[in-house]
DNA sequence: CTATAGTTTGAAAGCGCTTTCAGAGCTGCT
DNA sequence: AGCAGCTCTGAAAGCGCTTTCAAACTATAG
């Protein structure tokens, strides 16, 4: 049979046809022979690439357990040319808030044989777009960005070669898909909450205005205002960044400006934070002086001091859809997933007008 | 040349030998084509595995440039063995300690080329031991277990077959490296701020008995205590889990029991907050009435209210070190790493006894 | 009982790389 | 000049799997 260059002498790979379970780590070829069958009729049944008889499938079945053996996804991933792995572009994979999320992809991949690869892109677009590269190079079968600050453009050039889900845009294409959390209403229910208990001062604290989460809030805010016959004032509008500094300078900055509120409604609970501890730095108390309410709700938000009203946002189901949506994606399907609305949770830091 | 067995005529795969650049994904044979040498040339350059005149390899380097090549992960593990990749059991992704050990992981693994491949354990001892065969299942080079819950045994075994590195313990063995914070000495300057501060009856909430870092904290605190020539108080200590709504039942079994304390040293950050809540929920302040103190130094701490004085956990610092005694145990090399020693943050949540 | 259309199976090629192995060039010595 | 001892390079085998391709059966029809 097969005769390749004579030669160099092949030196005998597997000498001996035996298949006792000698130690070397098992192979699809071991688990044929065990099983008294090719290695391409184990591959058939690993994948159900086709149909088996019953008979030698049961017995590959039992060769597979008897052997412990685990298809080497390298191997697997080098024939098939799949790696079977998606990638995932985080902003901080330290955030609370993204790590809940890298939780729900990883929970939702699991069970498809897929594996998360994570990176993360430090709210810099430079960075992001190197992840994309590391990411390609690992070539991965998909990627996740969540959020991030890259173009629109680039990340359709992306989906061109890739398939990609992308969260906190609206975005559509060929390969591409995107998932967004209702910031508008999220905005819109916190400002109406605060409205509900009577304020009408309500000072805004924004995020990054690059972001569309954080012009989405704004808009909620301004929309909120004005079902409820109140102009809207920029001077209550502060900018903030995302973290707790930004928080609690926003709020020396209201002060000092000497506006006029009994309430604050931040962009994100990071900031929230830092505006509690401006306010208590100049002798205010929320929520007896001023009402105080974030948006995300993270896990510690229930603790603060004092916890924090805030609006919901489903990171865990965040990360869970977009893995979920990526799987349909991969599978040639046209995902069919959709984010939960927005939810305010009321707790202690938002109180009723004294008056 | 070469005479493949002829009877299935062997379909053209590559049948023009022009470098042209075709659109296909640059192979290394390509590369070596452009640049006028053979594949083991340009593997070896890749690799720096033996000397190539200095010629071929700018040709080679060249080449590589301009066709934009990388070489594929996966063929490359196929055939060399390796993965280039290390598992790293984290048990909660999302947890904001954990989060920053990831990212010194990240951080430290990159320029040497290997990457992290992340997996939850979820604080559960079967989900760990599931976690490492995933791992295992997808070849990876070594292991960094981030504390966790698994016996010593289990890991001395798992050591066995792969480079493993653990933080949390005191253990060594072949392909074994321990990384340790001294949480003793952490408990005891923790004790002794209080105790400098005048603090005669100081608190403490315990972490997880099971856990080393907990005991040890403990320790710290007994020590401390003794020092200072004070009898160690059992009532004084009440268990808790390492989060926040356990640190404030801790708090509230301590008020309920009647015990006077004008100080409480939590074992961990998250702990403190919930107690901080316990204590307002009663009308005491801090650190007016009841001084605080915490273990870790958590993101969000300083930014808590009042901010926290605690005992700072280098957890970026834990993770860069980790993964760099895995890089040295990976090249066969004794880890020669360690960890800095623990420093106190002291804030606002603590202050010298009245009167 | 033979031609025909399915099924089920195995051989072998190949995915893109690393790594022997041996041959080709040189150098330096006797 | 002749040969040992280098250094540098290319051919080819092989990592463990997937996937044609064609052979070997089996069932159905003529």
């Amino acid at each position: 049979m097969k005769s390749r260059n004579t030669p160099p002498a092949p030196r005998p790979t597997a000498a001996f046809a035996d298949d006792k379970a000698q130690a070397g780590p098992s192979t699809i070829e071991r688990v044929a022979r065990k099983a008294g069958v090719s290695a391409s009729t184990v591959s058939r049944i690993l994948n159900g690439t086709a149909v088996v008889s019953q008979a030698k499938k049961q017995a590959v079945d039992d060769a597979i357990a008897s052997l412990g053996f685990v298809p080497n996804p390298m191997a697997r991933g080098l024939a098939g040319g799949r790696s079977l792995s998606v990638g995932v572009v985080t902003q901080a994979i330290d955030s609370p808030f993204y790590g809940a999320a890298l939780r729900g992809i990883e929970d939702a991949l699991d069970p498809a044989g897929y594996s998360p690869l994570f990176v993360s892109g430090h709210w810099n677009e430079a960075a992001e777009a190197r992840c994309i590269d590391v990411l390609r190079s690992r070539r991965v079968d998909g990627i996740i960005v969540l959020t991030g600050r890259l173009t629109d453009q680039a990340l359709a050039a992306a989906a061109l070669s890739l398939p990609l889900v992308v969260t906190g845009r609206n975005l559509a294409g060929p390969g591409l898909f995107s998932l967004n959390f209702d910031n508008f209403e999220g905005g819109r229910q916190a400002t109406r909450h605060l409205l509900d208990l009577g304020h009408r001062h309500i000072a805004f604290i924004a995020g990054d205005q690059d972001h569309p989460d954080a012009t989405e809030r704004l808009r909620g805010y301004r929309a909120a205002l004005e079902a409820a016959g109140i102009a809207f004032d920029p001077k209550l509008v502060v900018p903030g960044e995302y973290h707790e500094v930004s928080g609690m300078m926003a709020v020396n900055r209201l002060l000092e400006g000497q506006q006029h509120f009994t309430a604050i409604f931040a962009a994100n609970d990071q900031m929230a934070f830092g505006a509690a501890l401006g306010l208590q730095r100049r002798s205010l108390r929320v929520p007896e002086d001023v009402s105080l309410v974030g948006f995300d709700d993270l896990p510690t938000s229930g603790y603060a001091i004092p916890p924090l009203s805030t609006v919901h946002q489903p990171a865990y189901e965040l990360g869970q859809l977009a893995a979920t949506a990526m799987l349909q994606l991969l599978a040639g399907e046209t995902p069919s997933v959709e984010m939960p609305p927005p939810r305010l949770v009321v707790r202690e830091s938002s109180r009723r007008m004294r008056g």
